[in-house]
RNA sequence: GUGGCUGUAGCUCAGUCGGUAGAGCCCCGGAUUGUGAUUCCGGUUGUCGUGGGUUCAAGUCCCAUCAGCCACCCCA
């Protein structure tokens, strides 16, 4: 026997059981998006590994250490996206559609992050994100955050999702911020964890998600991000927070949230769980006023946010909100030489007047017992039994209904689909 | 990348002190000779994750490796 091959690791099958609940979870996404007049863009999976050191950031983590980098047979070096923004900002530049308008738009496809795989965290991995291009008010802003609400409401979760806010600033004013923040934690540098001291030089920004306890007591002490605020940004903070406030949306300030990405400026946001251990953020992004330009565009400002599918699936699968999938309507069997003969014609004919119904058809020789024993088990509805010159149609959930011969079927499968 | 825990049949799992691999579910056949419950009878499950080592003998002990889970880290 051949060695086994195994999917790379932290690579996963998505599985027929489970190809249900992603089904509903995307045909919702794309019915929201629309809703809003979000377009779809879909992007190419690899893209130029400069693309994402230009955007992301060349120190981040995910540059320096989490990209599916290779070179191509020409030596130039690709990478598998690692997110959808930086392409997205790509595409949208390339063929003229953020030069001098407004662009809503969604993507859903997977992403790849080389980390070590655990719950709601994979190689591999699958965002949903919103991206609204040329629009520069706190109004735009507001409106991603209520469709990712309005998600929240029609999947049922809306109780255990917590938007978290906080406002990056100009990068002006978030950079004499960094260098306030490095200046006070250069005093207390021993006390720090060692993350948190190699971030002093790269990433000053990132000490205060530490979650070390020593650390954090440091940072109470921290002057906070707020009171480098510029007027601008403060202004643009409050119109979020006062459009919020008018549509009910709760939320709640967190100082220390930075997020991972370079390009983010002024509005970002996370909607966090309790629900799946470690990786509690379902959904996040914010403001990158200043990408467009820096991947070669017109400036343009830009909003957005991605969201984890897997997450979502998770945290949908563990609130017990997933649909059931849907069952076979009718199992379609020949119980003489001619009924076995005419039941692949007698299952089209279903087909053609009612498209609606699933008909799963009956393979194999077997006697009755067996083929009705197998109907049972696909879960159908309903049974068709199709003898020599005539139909018969038992009801398999419910021992008791009188089994239905032949002239009233018709109209039995033209109810069918209201009723079951 | 770091640490802890775990890998036995398609699934859920047992396997004692190292002594020839087990149960339930599922699946297949029969009782019932062409009508789905239940019951009863019979049957197939396997490189014990993989590769080495120790031993007369390894699912069991040791080493390595792969994978999964949980946490760190990171992030969606």
């Amino acid at each position: 026997m051949a060695k086994n091959i195994q999917a790379i690791r932290g690579m996963n099958d998505i599985l027929p059981s489970q190809s249900p609940a992603w089904q509903y979870v995307e045909g919702v996404l794309r019915q929201v998006a629309a809703q809003y007049s979000y377009q779809e863009i879909r992007m190419p999976v690899l893209e130029s590994t400069d693309l994402f050191k230009r955007s992301i950031g060349e120190v981040t983590d995910i540059v320096e250490k989490e990209m599916y980098t290779f070179d191509d047979r020409n030596g130039d070096s690709l990478t598998l996206r690692p997110e959808g923004t930086a392409s997205c900002v790509r595409a949208g530049n390339e063929h003229g559609l953020l030069y001098n308008q407004t662009q809503r738009l969604w993507y859903l496809g997977p992403m790849f992050r080389h980390e070590r795989p655990q719950k709601g965290r994979y190689r591999q991995f699958h965002q949903f994100g919103i991206e609204a291009f040329g629009m520069e008010g706190p109004d735009i802003d507001a409106e991603i955050i209520l469709l990712s609400a309005r998600l929240w409401q029609l999947f049922g979760i809306a109780d255990q999702v917590e938007l978290q806010l906080n406002s990056l600033a100009s990068n002006e004013a978030r950079a004499r911020y960094r260098d306030a923040l490095r200046e006070f934690l250069r005093a207390h540098e021993e006390h720090l964890d060692e993350d948190s001291k190699r971030r002093l030089d790269t990433n000053v920004l990132r000490v205060l998600d530490s979650k070390s306890p020593e650390t954090q007591a440091i940072l109470a002490n921290a002057p906070s991000l707020s009171e480098y605020w510029d007027d601008e940004s403060r202004a643009h903070f409050d119109g979020l927070c006062q459009r919020l406030d008018a549509a009910g949306i709760n939320y709640s300030l967190n100082e220390r949230l930075v997020r991972g990405l370079d390009y983010y400026n002024r509005t970002v946001f996370e909607w966090v769980t309790t629900e799946l251990g470690a990786q509690g953020t379902v959904c996040a992004g914010g403001r990158y006023d200043g990408l467009v330009e820096q991947l070669g565009g017109k400036a343009t400002p830009a909003v957005g946010f991605a969201m984890g599918m897997e997450r979502l699936v998770l945290l949908l699968e563990s609130q017990g909100k997933i649909p059931p999938a849907a069952s076979i309507d009718v199992y379609v069997m020949g119980a003489t030489e001619t009924g076995e003969l005419n039941a692949p014609a007698v299952a089209e004919t279903i087909r053609n007047l009612q498209p609606q119904l699933m008909v799963q058809l009956h393979s194999g020789a077997q006697n009755m017992k067996k083929k009705l024993a197998k109907a049972d088990k696909s879960g159908a509805t309903f049974a068709l039994v199709v003898r020599d010159n005539d139909y018969e149609l038992k009801h398999l959930r419910n021992r008791d209904a009188e089994p239905v011969t032949a002239a009233a079927i018709p109209e039995l499968l033209g109810e069918m689909q209201e009723r079951y």
